[in-house]
DNA sequence: GGATGTGAATGTCTTCACAGCT
DNA sequence: AGCTGTGAAGACATTCACATCC
């Protein structure tokens, strides 16, 4: 069954809000009141719950251990992923620093440059390799998820590398597509993009 | 006239992409060559930019130097945006160390935290200040974008604290949606979020 | 000949509205 | 009575395909 990315989107912000109602004790939640949290409508709820099962018990709404538990499984929540950065530039290196993503099972294992200034540098704990050594590693100790924080030009060239070492999922912070196998996949974010998207916003009222 | 959200997100694309092209000489470009670098077809390419007019010549292309222009225009990309930090926690401070977004011309003029700990902080240039002062200091020097970096339960909070100070854009880190009055841009963030959506993808293939 | 600009067709996502459980 | 689950309708976005112009 095909799920469309917003639908996905939205399961994870349900999620978040369904542990801090789970945490403040709450046994059952509508729909209504999960779309209020999120920013959606009920309908919408009900349907993005609804592509994966029924849940809920009508008149009463969604138990929230449950709800919690089925959503962790379907987003694949339930296991630990190990990360690799390849590029400490800015953006790498604020990533490495930020480490809220350990938070939610995503642990960055390591880092990787081309510039020899910055290989052997340790931030937050993880030290940063000569991108030469990738492949050797990756063969080794597979990761789960690649972040892509190099400049435009070599974000191609890493892609392969990481796909032909098995890596099957990656998130790219370079503003270029990524042509890579079917099998990967690969989710793009683009901080500058987000900021003229407001630009836009702030021109037109 | 209304232009969808995914429609300035792949003009911002076509410009940085044609920026690239332009520093190498390139005086024309097909809508075909612009589909291929920013992933998508030249159907849509066409669509996007004549929601703005009629920039290219039919059996020619378009002059990269002048659709550069109109784009930065359309964008409103053509003046520099003062931009304010709320929240000096994990993320907020990543942001202001990667300093990516001045090259695009988004300067980030100060910072605010509630944490006396990293309240006086020098990051990058910025001095962190007391939260408290946010609202004097915009009424002194007003801003035109706001980041909000804050953990979830301060984000509403500190976005109307923003709103009254006529703050109109506000990028949002905290996972959570925010209410604010209707002339008031937000656009949401969520790194977690995007990685969640890759260990989705992870699970079905 | 070659590439744009754009109605029409198609596809996708969201909202409506209500039957059906609890 | 209350709230879910879901077909049907509607809104929106993308793709097709071709007349139009350089």
């Amino acid at each position: 069954m095909r799920v469309s990315e917003s639908s996905i989107r939205r399961l994870s912000l349900y999620l978040r809000l369904l542990e801090e109602l789970s945490m403040r004790g709450a046994a059952t939640v509508s729909s209504d009141v999960l779309a209020r949290g999120v920013g959606t409508t009920s309908a919408q709820v009900r349907k993005d719950l609804s592509l994966f099962g029924s849940f809920g018990k009508r008149g009463l709404g969604y138990s929230v251990p449950a709800l919690v538990g089925r959503l962790r499984d379907i987003l694949g929540l339930e296991r630990r992923y190990r990360v690799v950065v390849v590029g400490v530039g800015k953006m790498g290196s604020a990533l490495i620093r930020y480490s809220g993503f350990a938070e939610r099972g995503f642990r960055i294992a390591s880092a990787y440059d081309v510039d020899p200034a910055i290989v052997g540098r340790r931030l937050n704990g993880v030290v940063v390799r000569d991108v030469q050594q990738l492949a050797g590693d990756l063969a080794r100790e597979p990761a789960d998820i690649a972040i892509i924080a190099t400049p435009a030009e070599a974000a191609q060239e890493v892609a392969e590398t990481l796909a032909r070492a098995g890596v099957k999922a990656i998130l790219n912070f370079a503003p270029v597509p990524l042509a890579v196998p079917q099998d990967v996949a690969v989710k793009h974010v683009n901080l500058a993009l987000e900021l003229e998207a407001l630009s836009y916003a702030l021109r037109n009222r």
